[in-house]
DNA sequence: ATCGTTTATGATACCGAGCCTCTTTTATCT
DNA sequence: AGATAAAAGAGGCTCGGTATCATAAACGAT
């Protein structure tokens, strides 16, 4: 029962990095997806919840690490932090709840061409690109959403 | 020849801003579309070249203002830096030059029919989206790659 | 035009995300 | 296990941007 699960310690050796534990639990972070995208400060807090000790300048470190080493893909949305989602090879865009800070993704493959024309239209090479729609995400059962309900409740009662 | 230029004072009073100088200069610039994206510190250091008496905060004050009352737009590239534009009502995206940061704008209503309908697809009500491609410009006239060059230029001699 | 009130300005201090530096700790090779 | 090279953690620093506060400018009333 305390058999550790295999890490994989061979990938981040191959983007030579050392197999360290802070490394490889911030990796299983973003591997176990429960939540896709997350900034440096919830991986911070998320770590520090499992009783880690872990200061916040690593995990900047870890994550721009990752992201030179393709494990991770980094997201400038408009709230200005820098969020963080695993990279499994497949493109896609985001659509990005204004109220709650929730991401979902989509593909589209009709909007992905016209891009690639208008791009070559004007002698462009795309390198990179990102689409992100804003929007308010009605999902009534969004658990950001009941948060964020909850502290308008007690600012309310506060008045 | 010292009469002045009718001043959109009337579109500052509307917004309930008072037609100060600093303001007129600011929207000045962005109306005379010279260049059409700006961010603070060059809007700062343009009213500075002028020989205007300015302060940094004014100008970050006076942007955000503006872009609350409507007449600019902020775009959150992927530099880190916000990114202002005169609104003209119509929308559009953006081509951003990675090495030069030159803007382009482009519009497409094929990619703007389709987000429409995924965000309805997933019960999502579009606010607001940016669709930004990063990519290199091929231009050989370009300012910004010419000041890039020289730069480069510089640091080689220094060596 | 001048006065008085209200609002804006400019200088500076401050804030928060993120990066750099330095000493101590840890992973890896032998 | 010991040597060595890399990484971690703590804290300082940078940079874009905001808040504070004394001074100055705008504008309605006289």
């Amino acid at each position: 029962m305390t058999r550790k699960k295999p890490m994989p310690s061979h990938s981040l050796r191959s983007a030579g990095l050392k197999a360290t534990l802070p490394r490889l639990r911030i990796l299983e972070l973003f591997e176990k997806n429960a939540v896709r995208h997350l900034d440096a400060e919830e991986v911070y807090r998320l770590l520090l919840a499992e009783g880690m000790d872990i200061g916040l300048a690593t995990v900047y470190r870890v994550l721009t690490q990752f992201e030179q080493a393709g494990f991770l893909v980094r997201h400038a949305f408009k709230s200005g932090r820098a969020i963080y989602e695993i990279n499994e090879g497949s493109h896609h865009d985001h659509l990005i709840c204004i109220d709650c800070g929730h991401v979902e993704e989509f593909y589209d493959a009709e909007i992905e061409r016209r891009q690639k024309v208008i791009a070559a239209e004007r002698g462009f090479a795309i390198e990179e690109h990102a689409l992100s729609l804003y929007a308010r995400c009605q999902r009534k059962n969004c658990p950001y959403r009941q948060e964020a309900e909850k502290q308008e409740a007690e600012k309310q009662s506060t008045i």
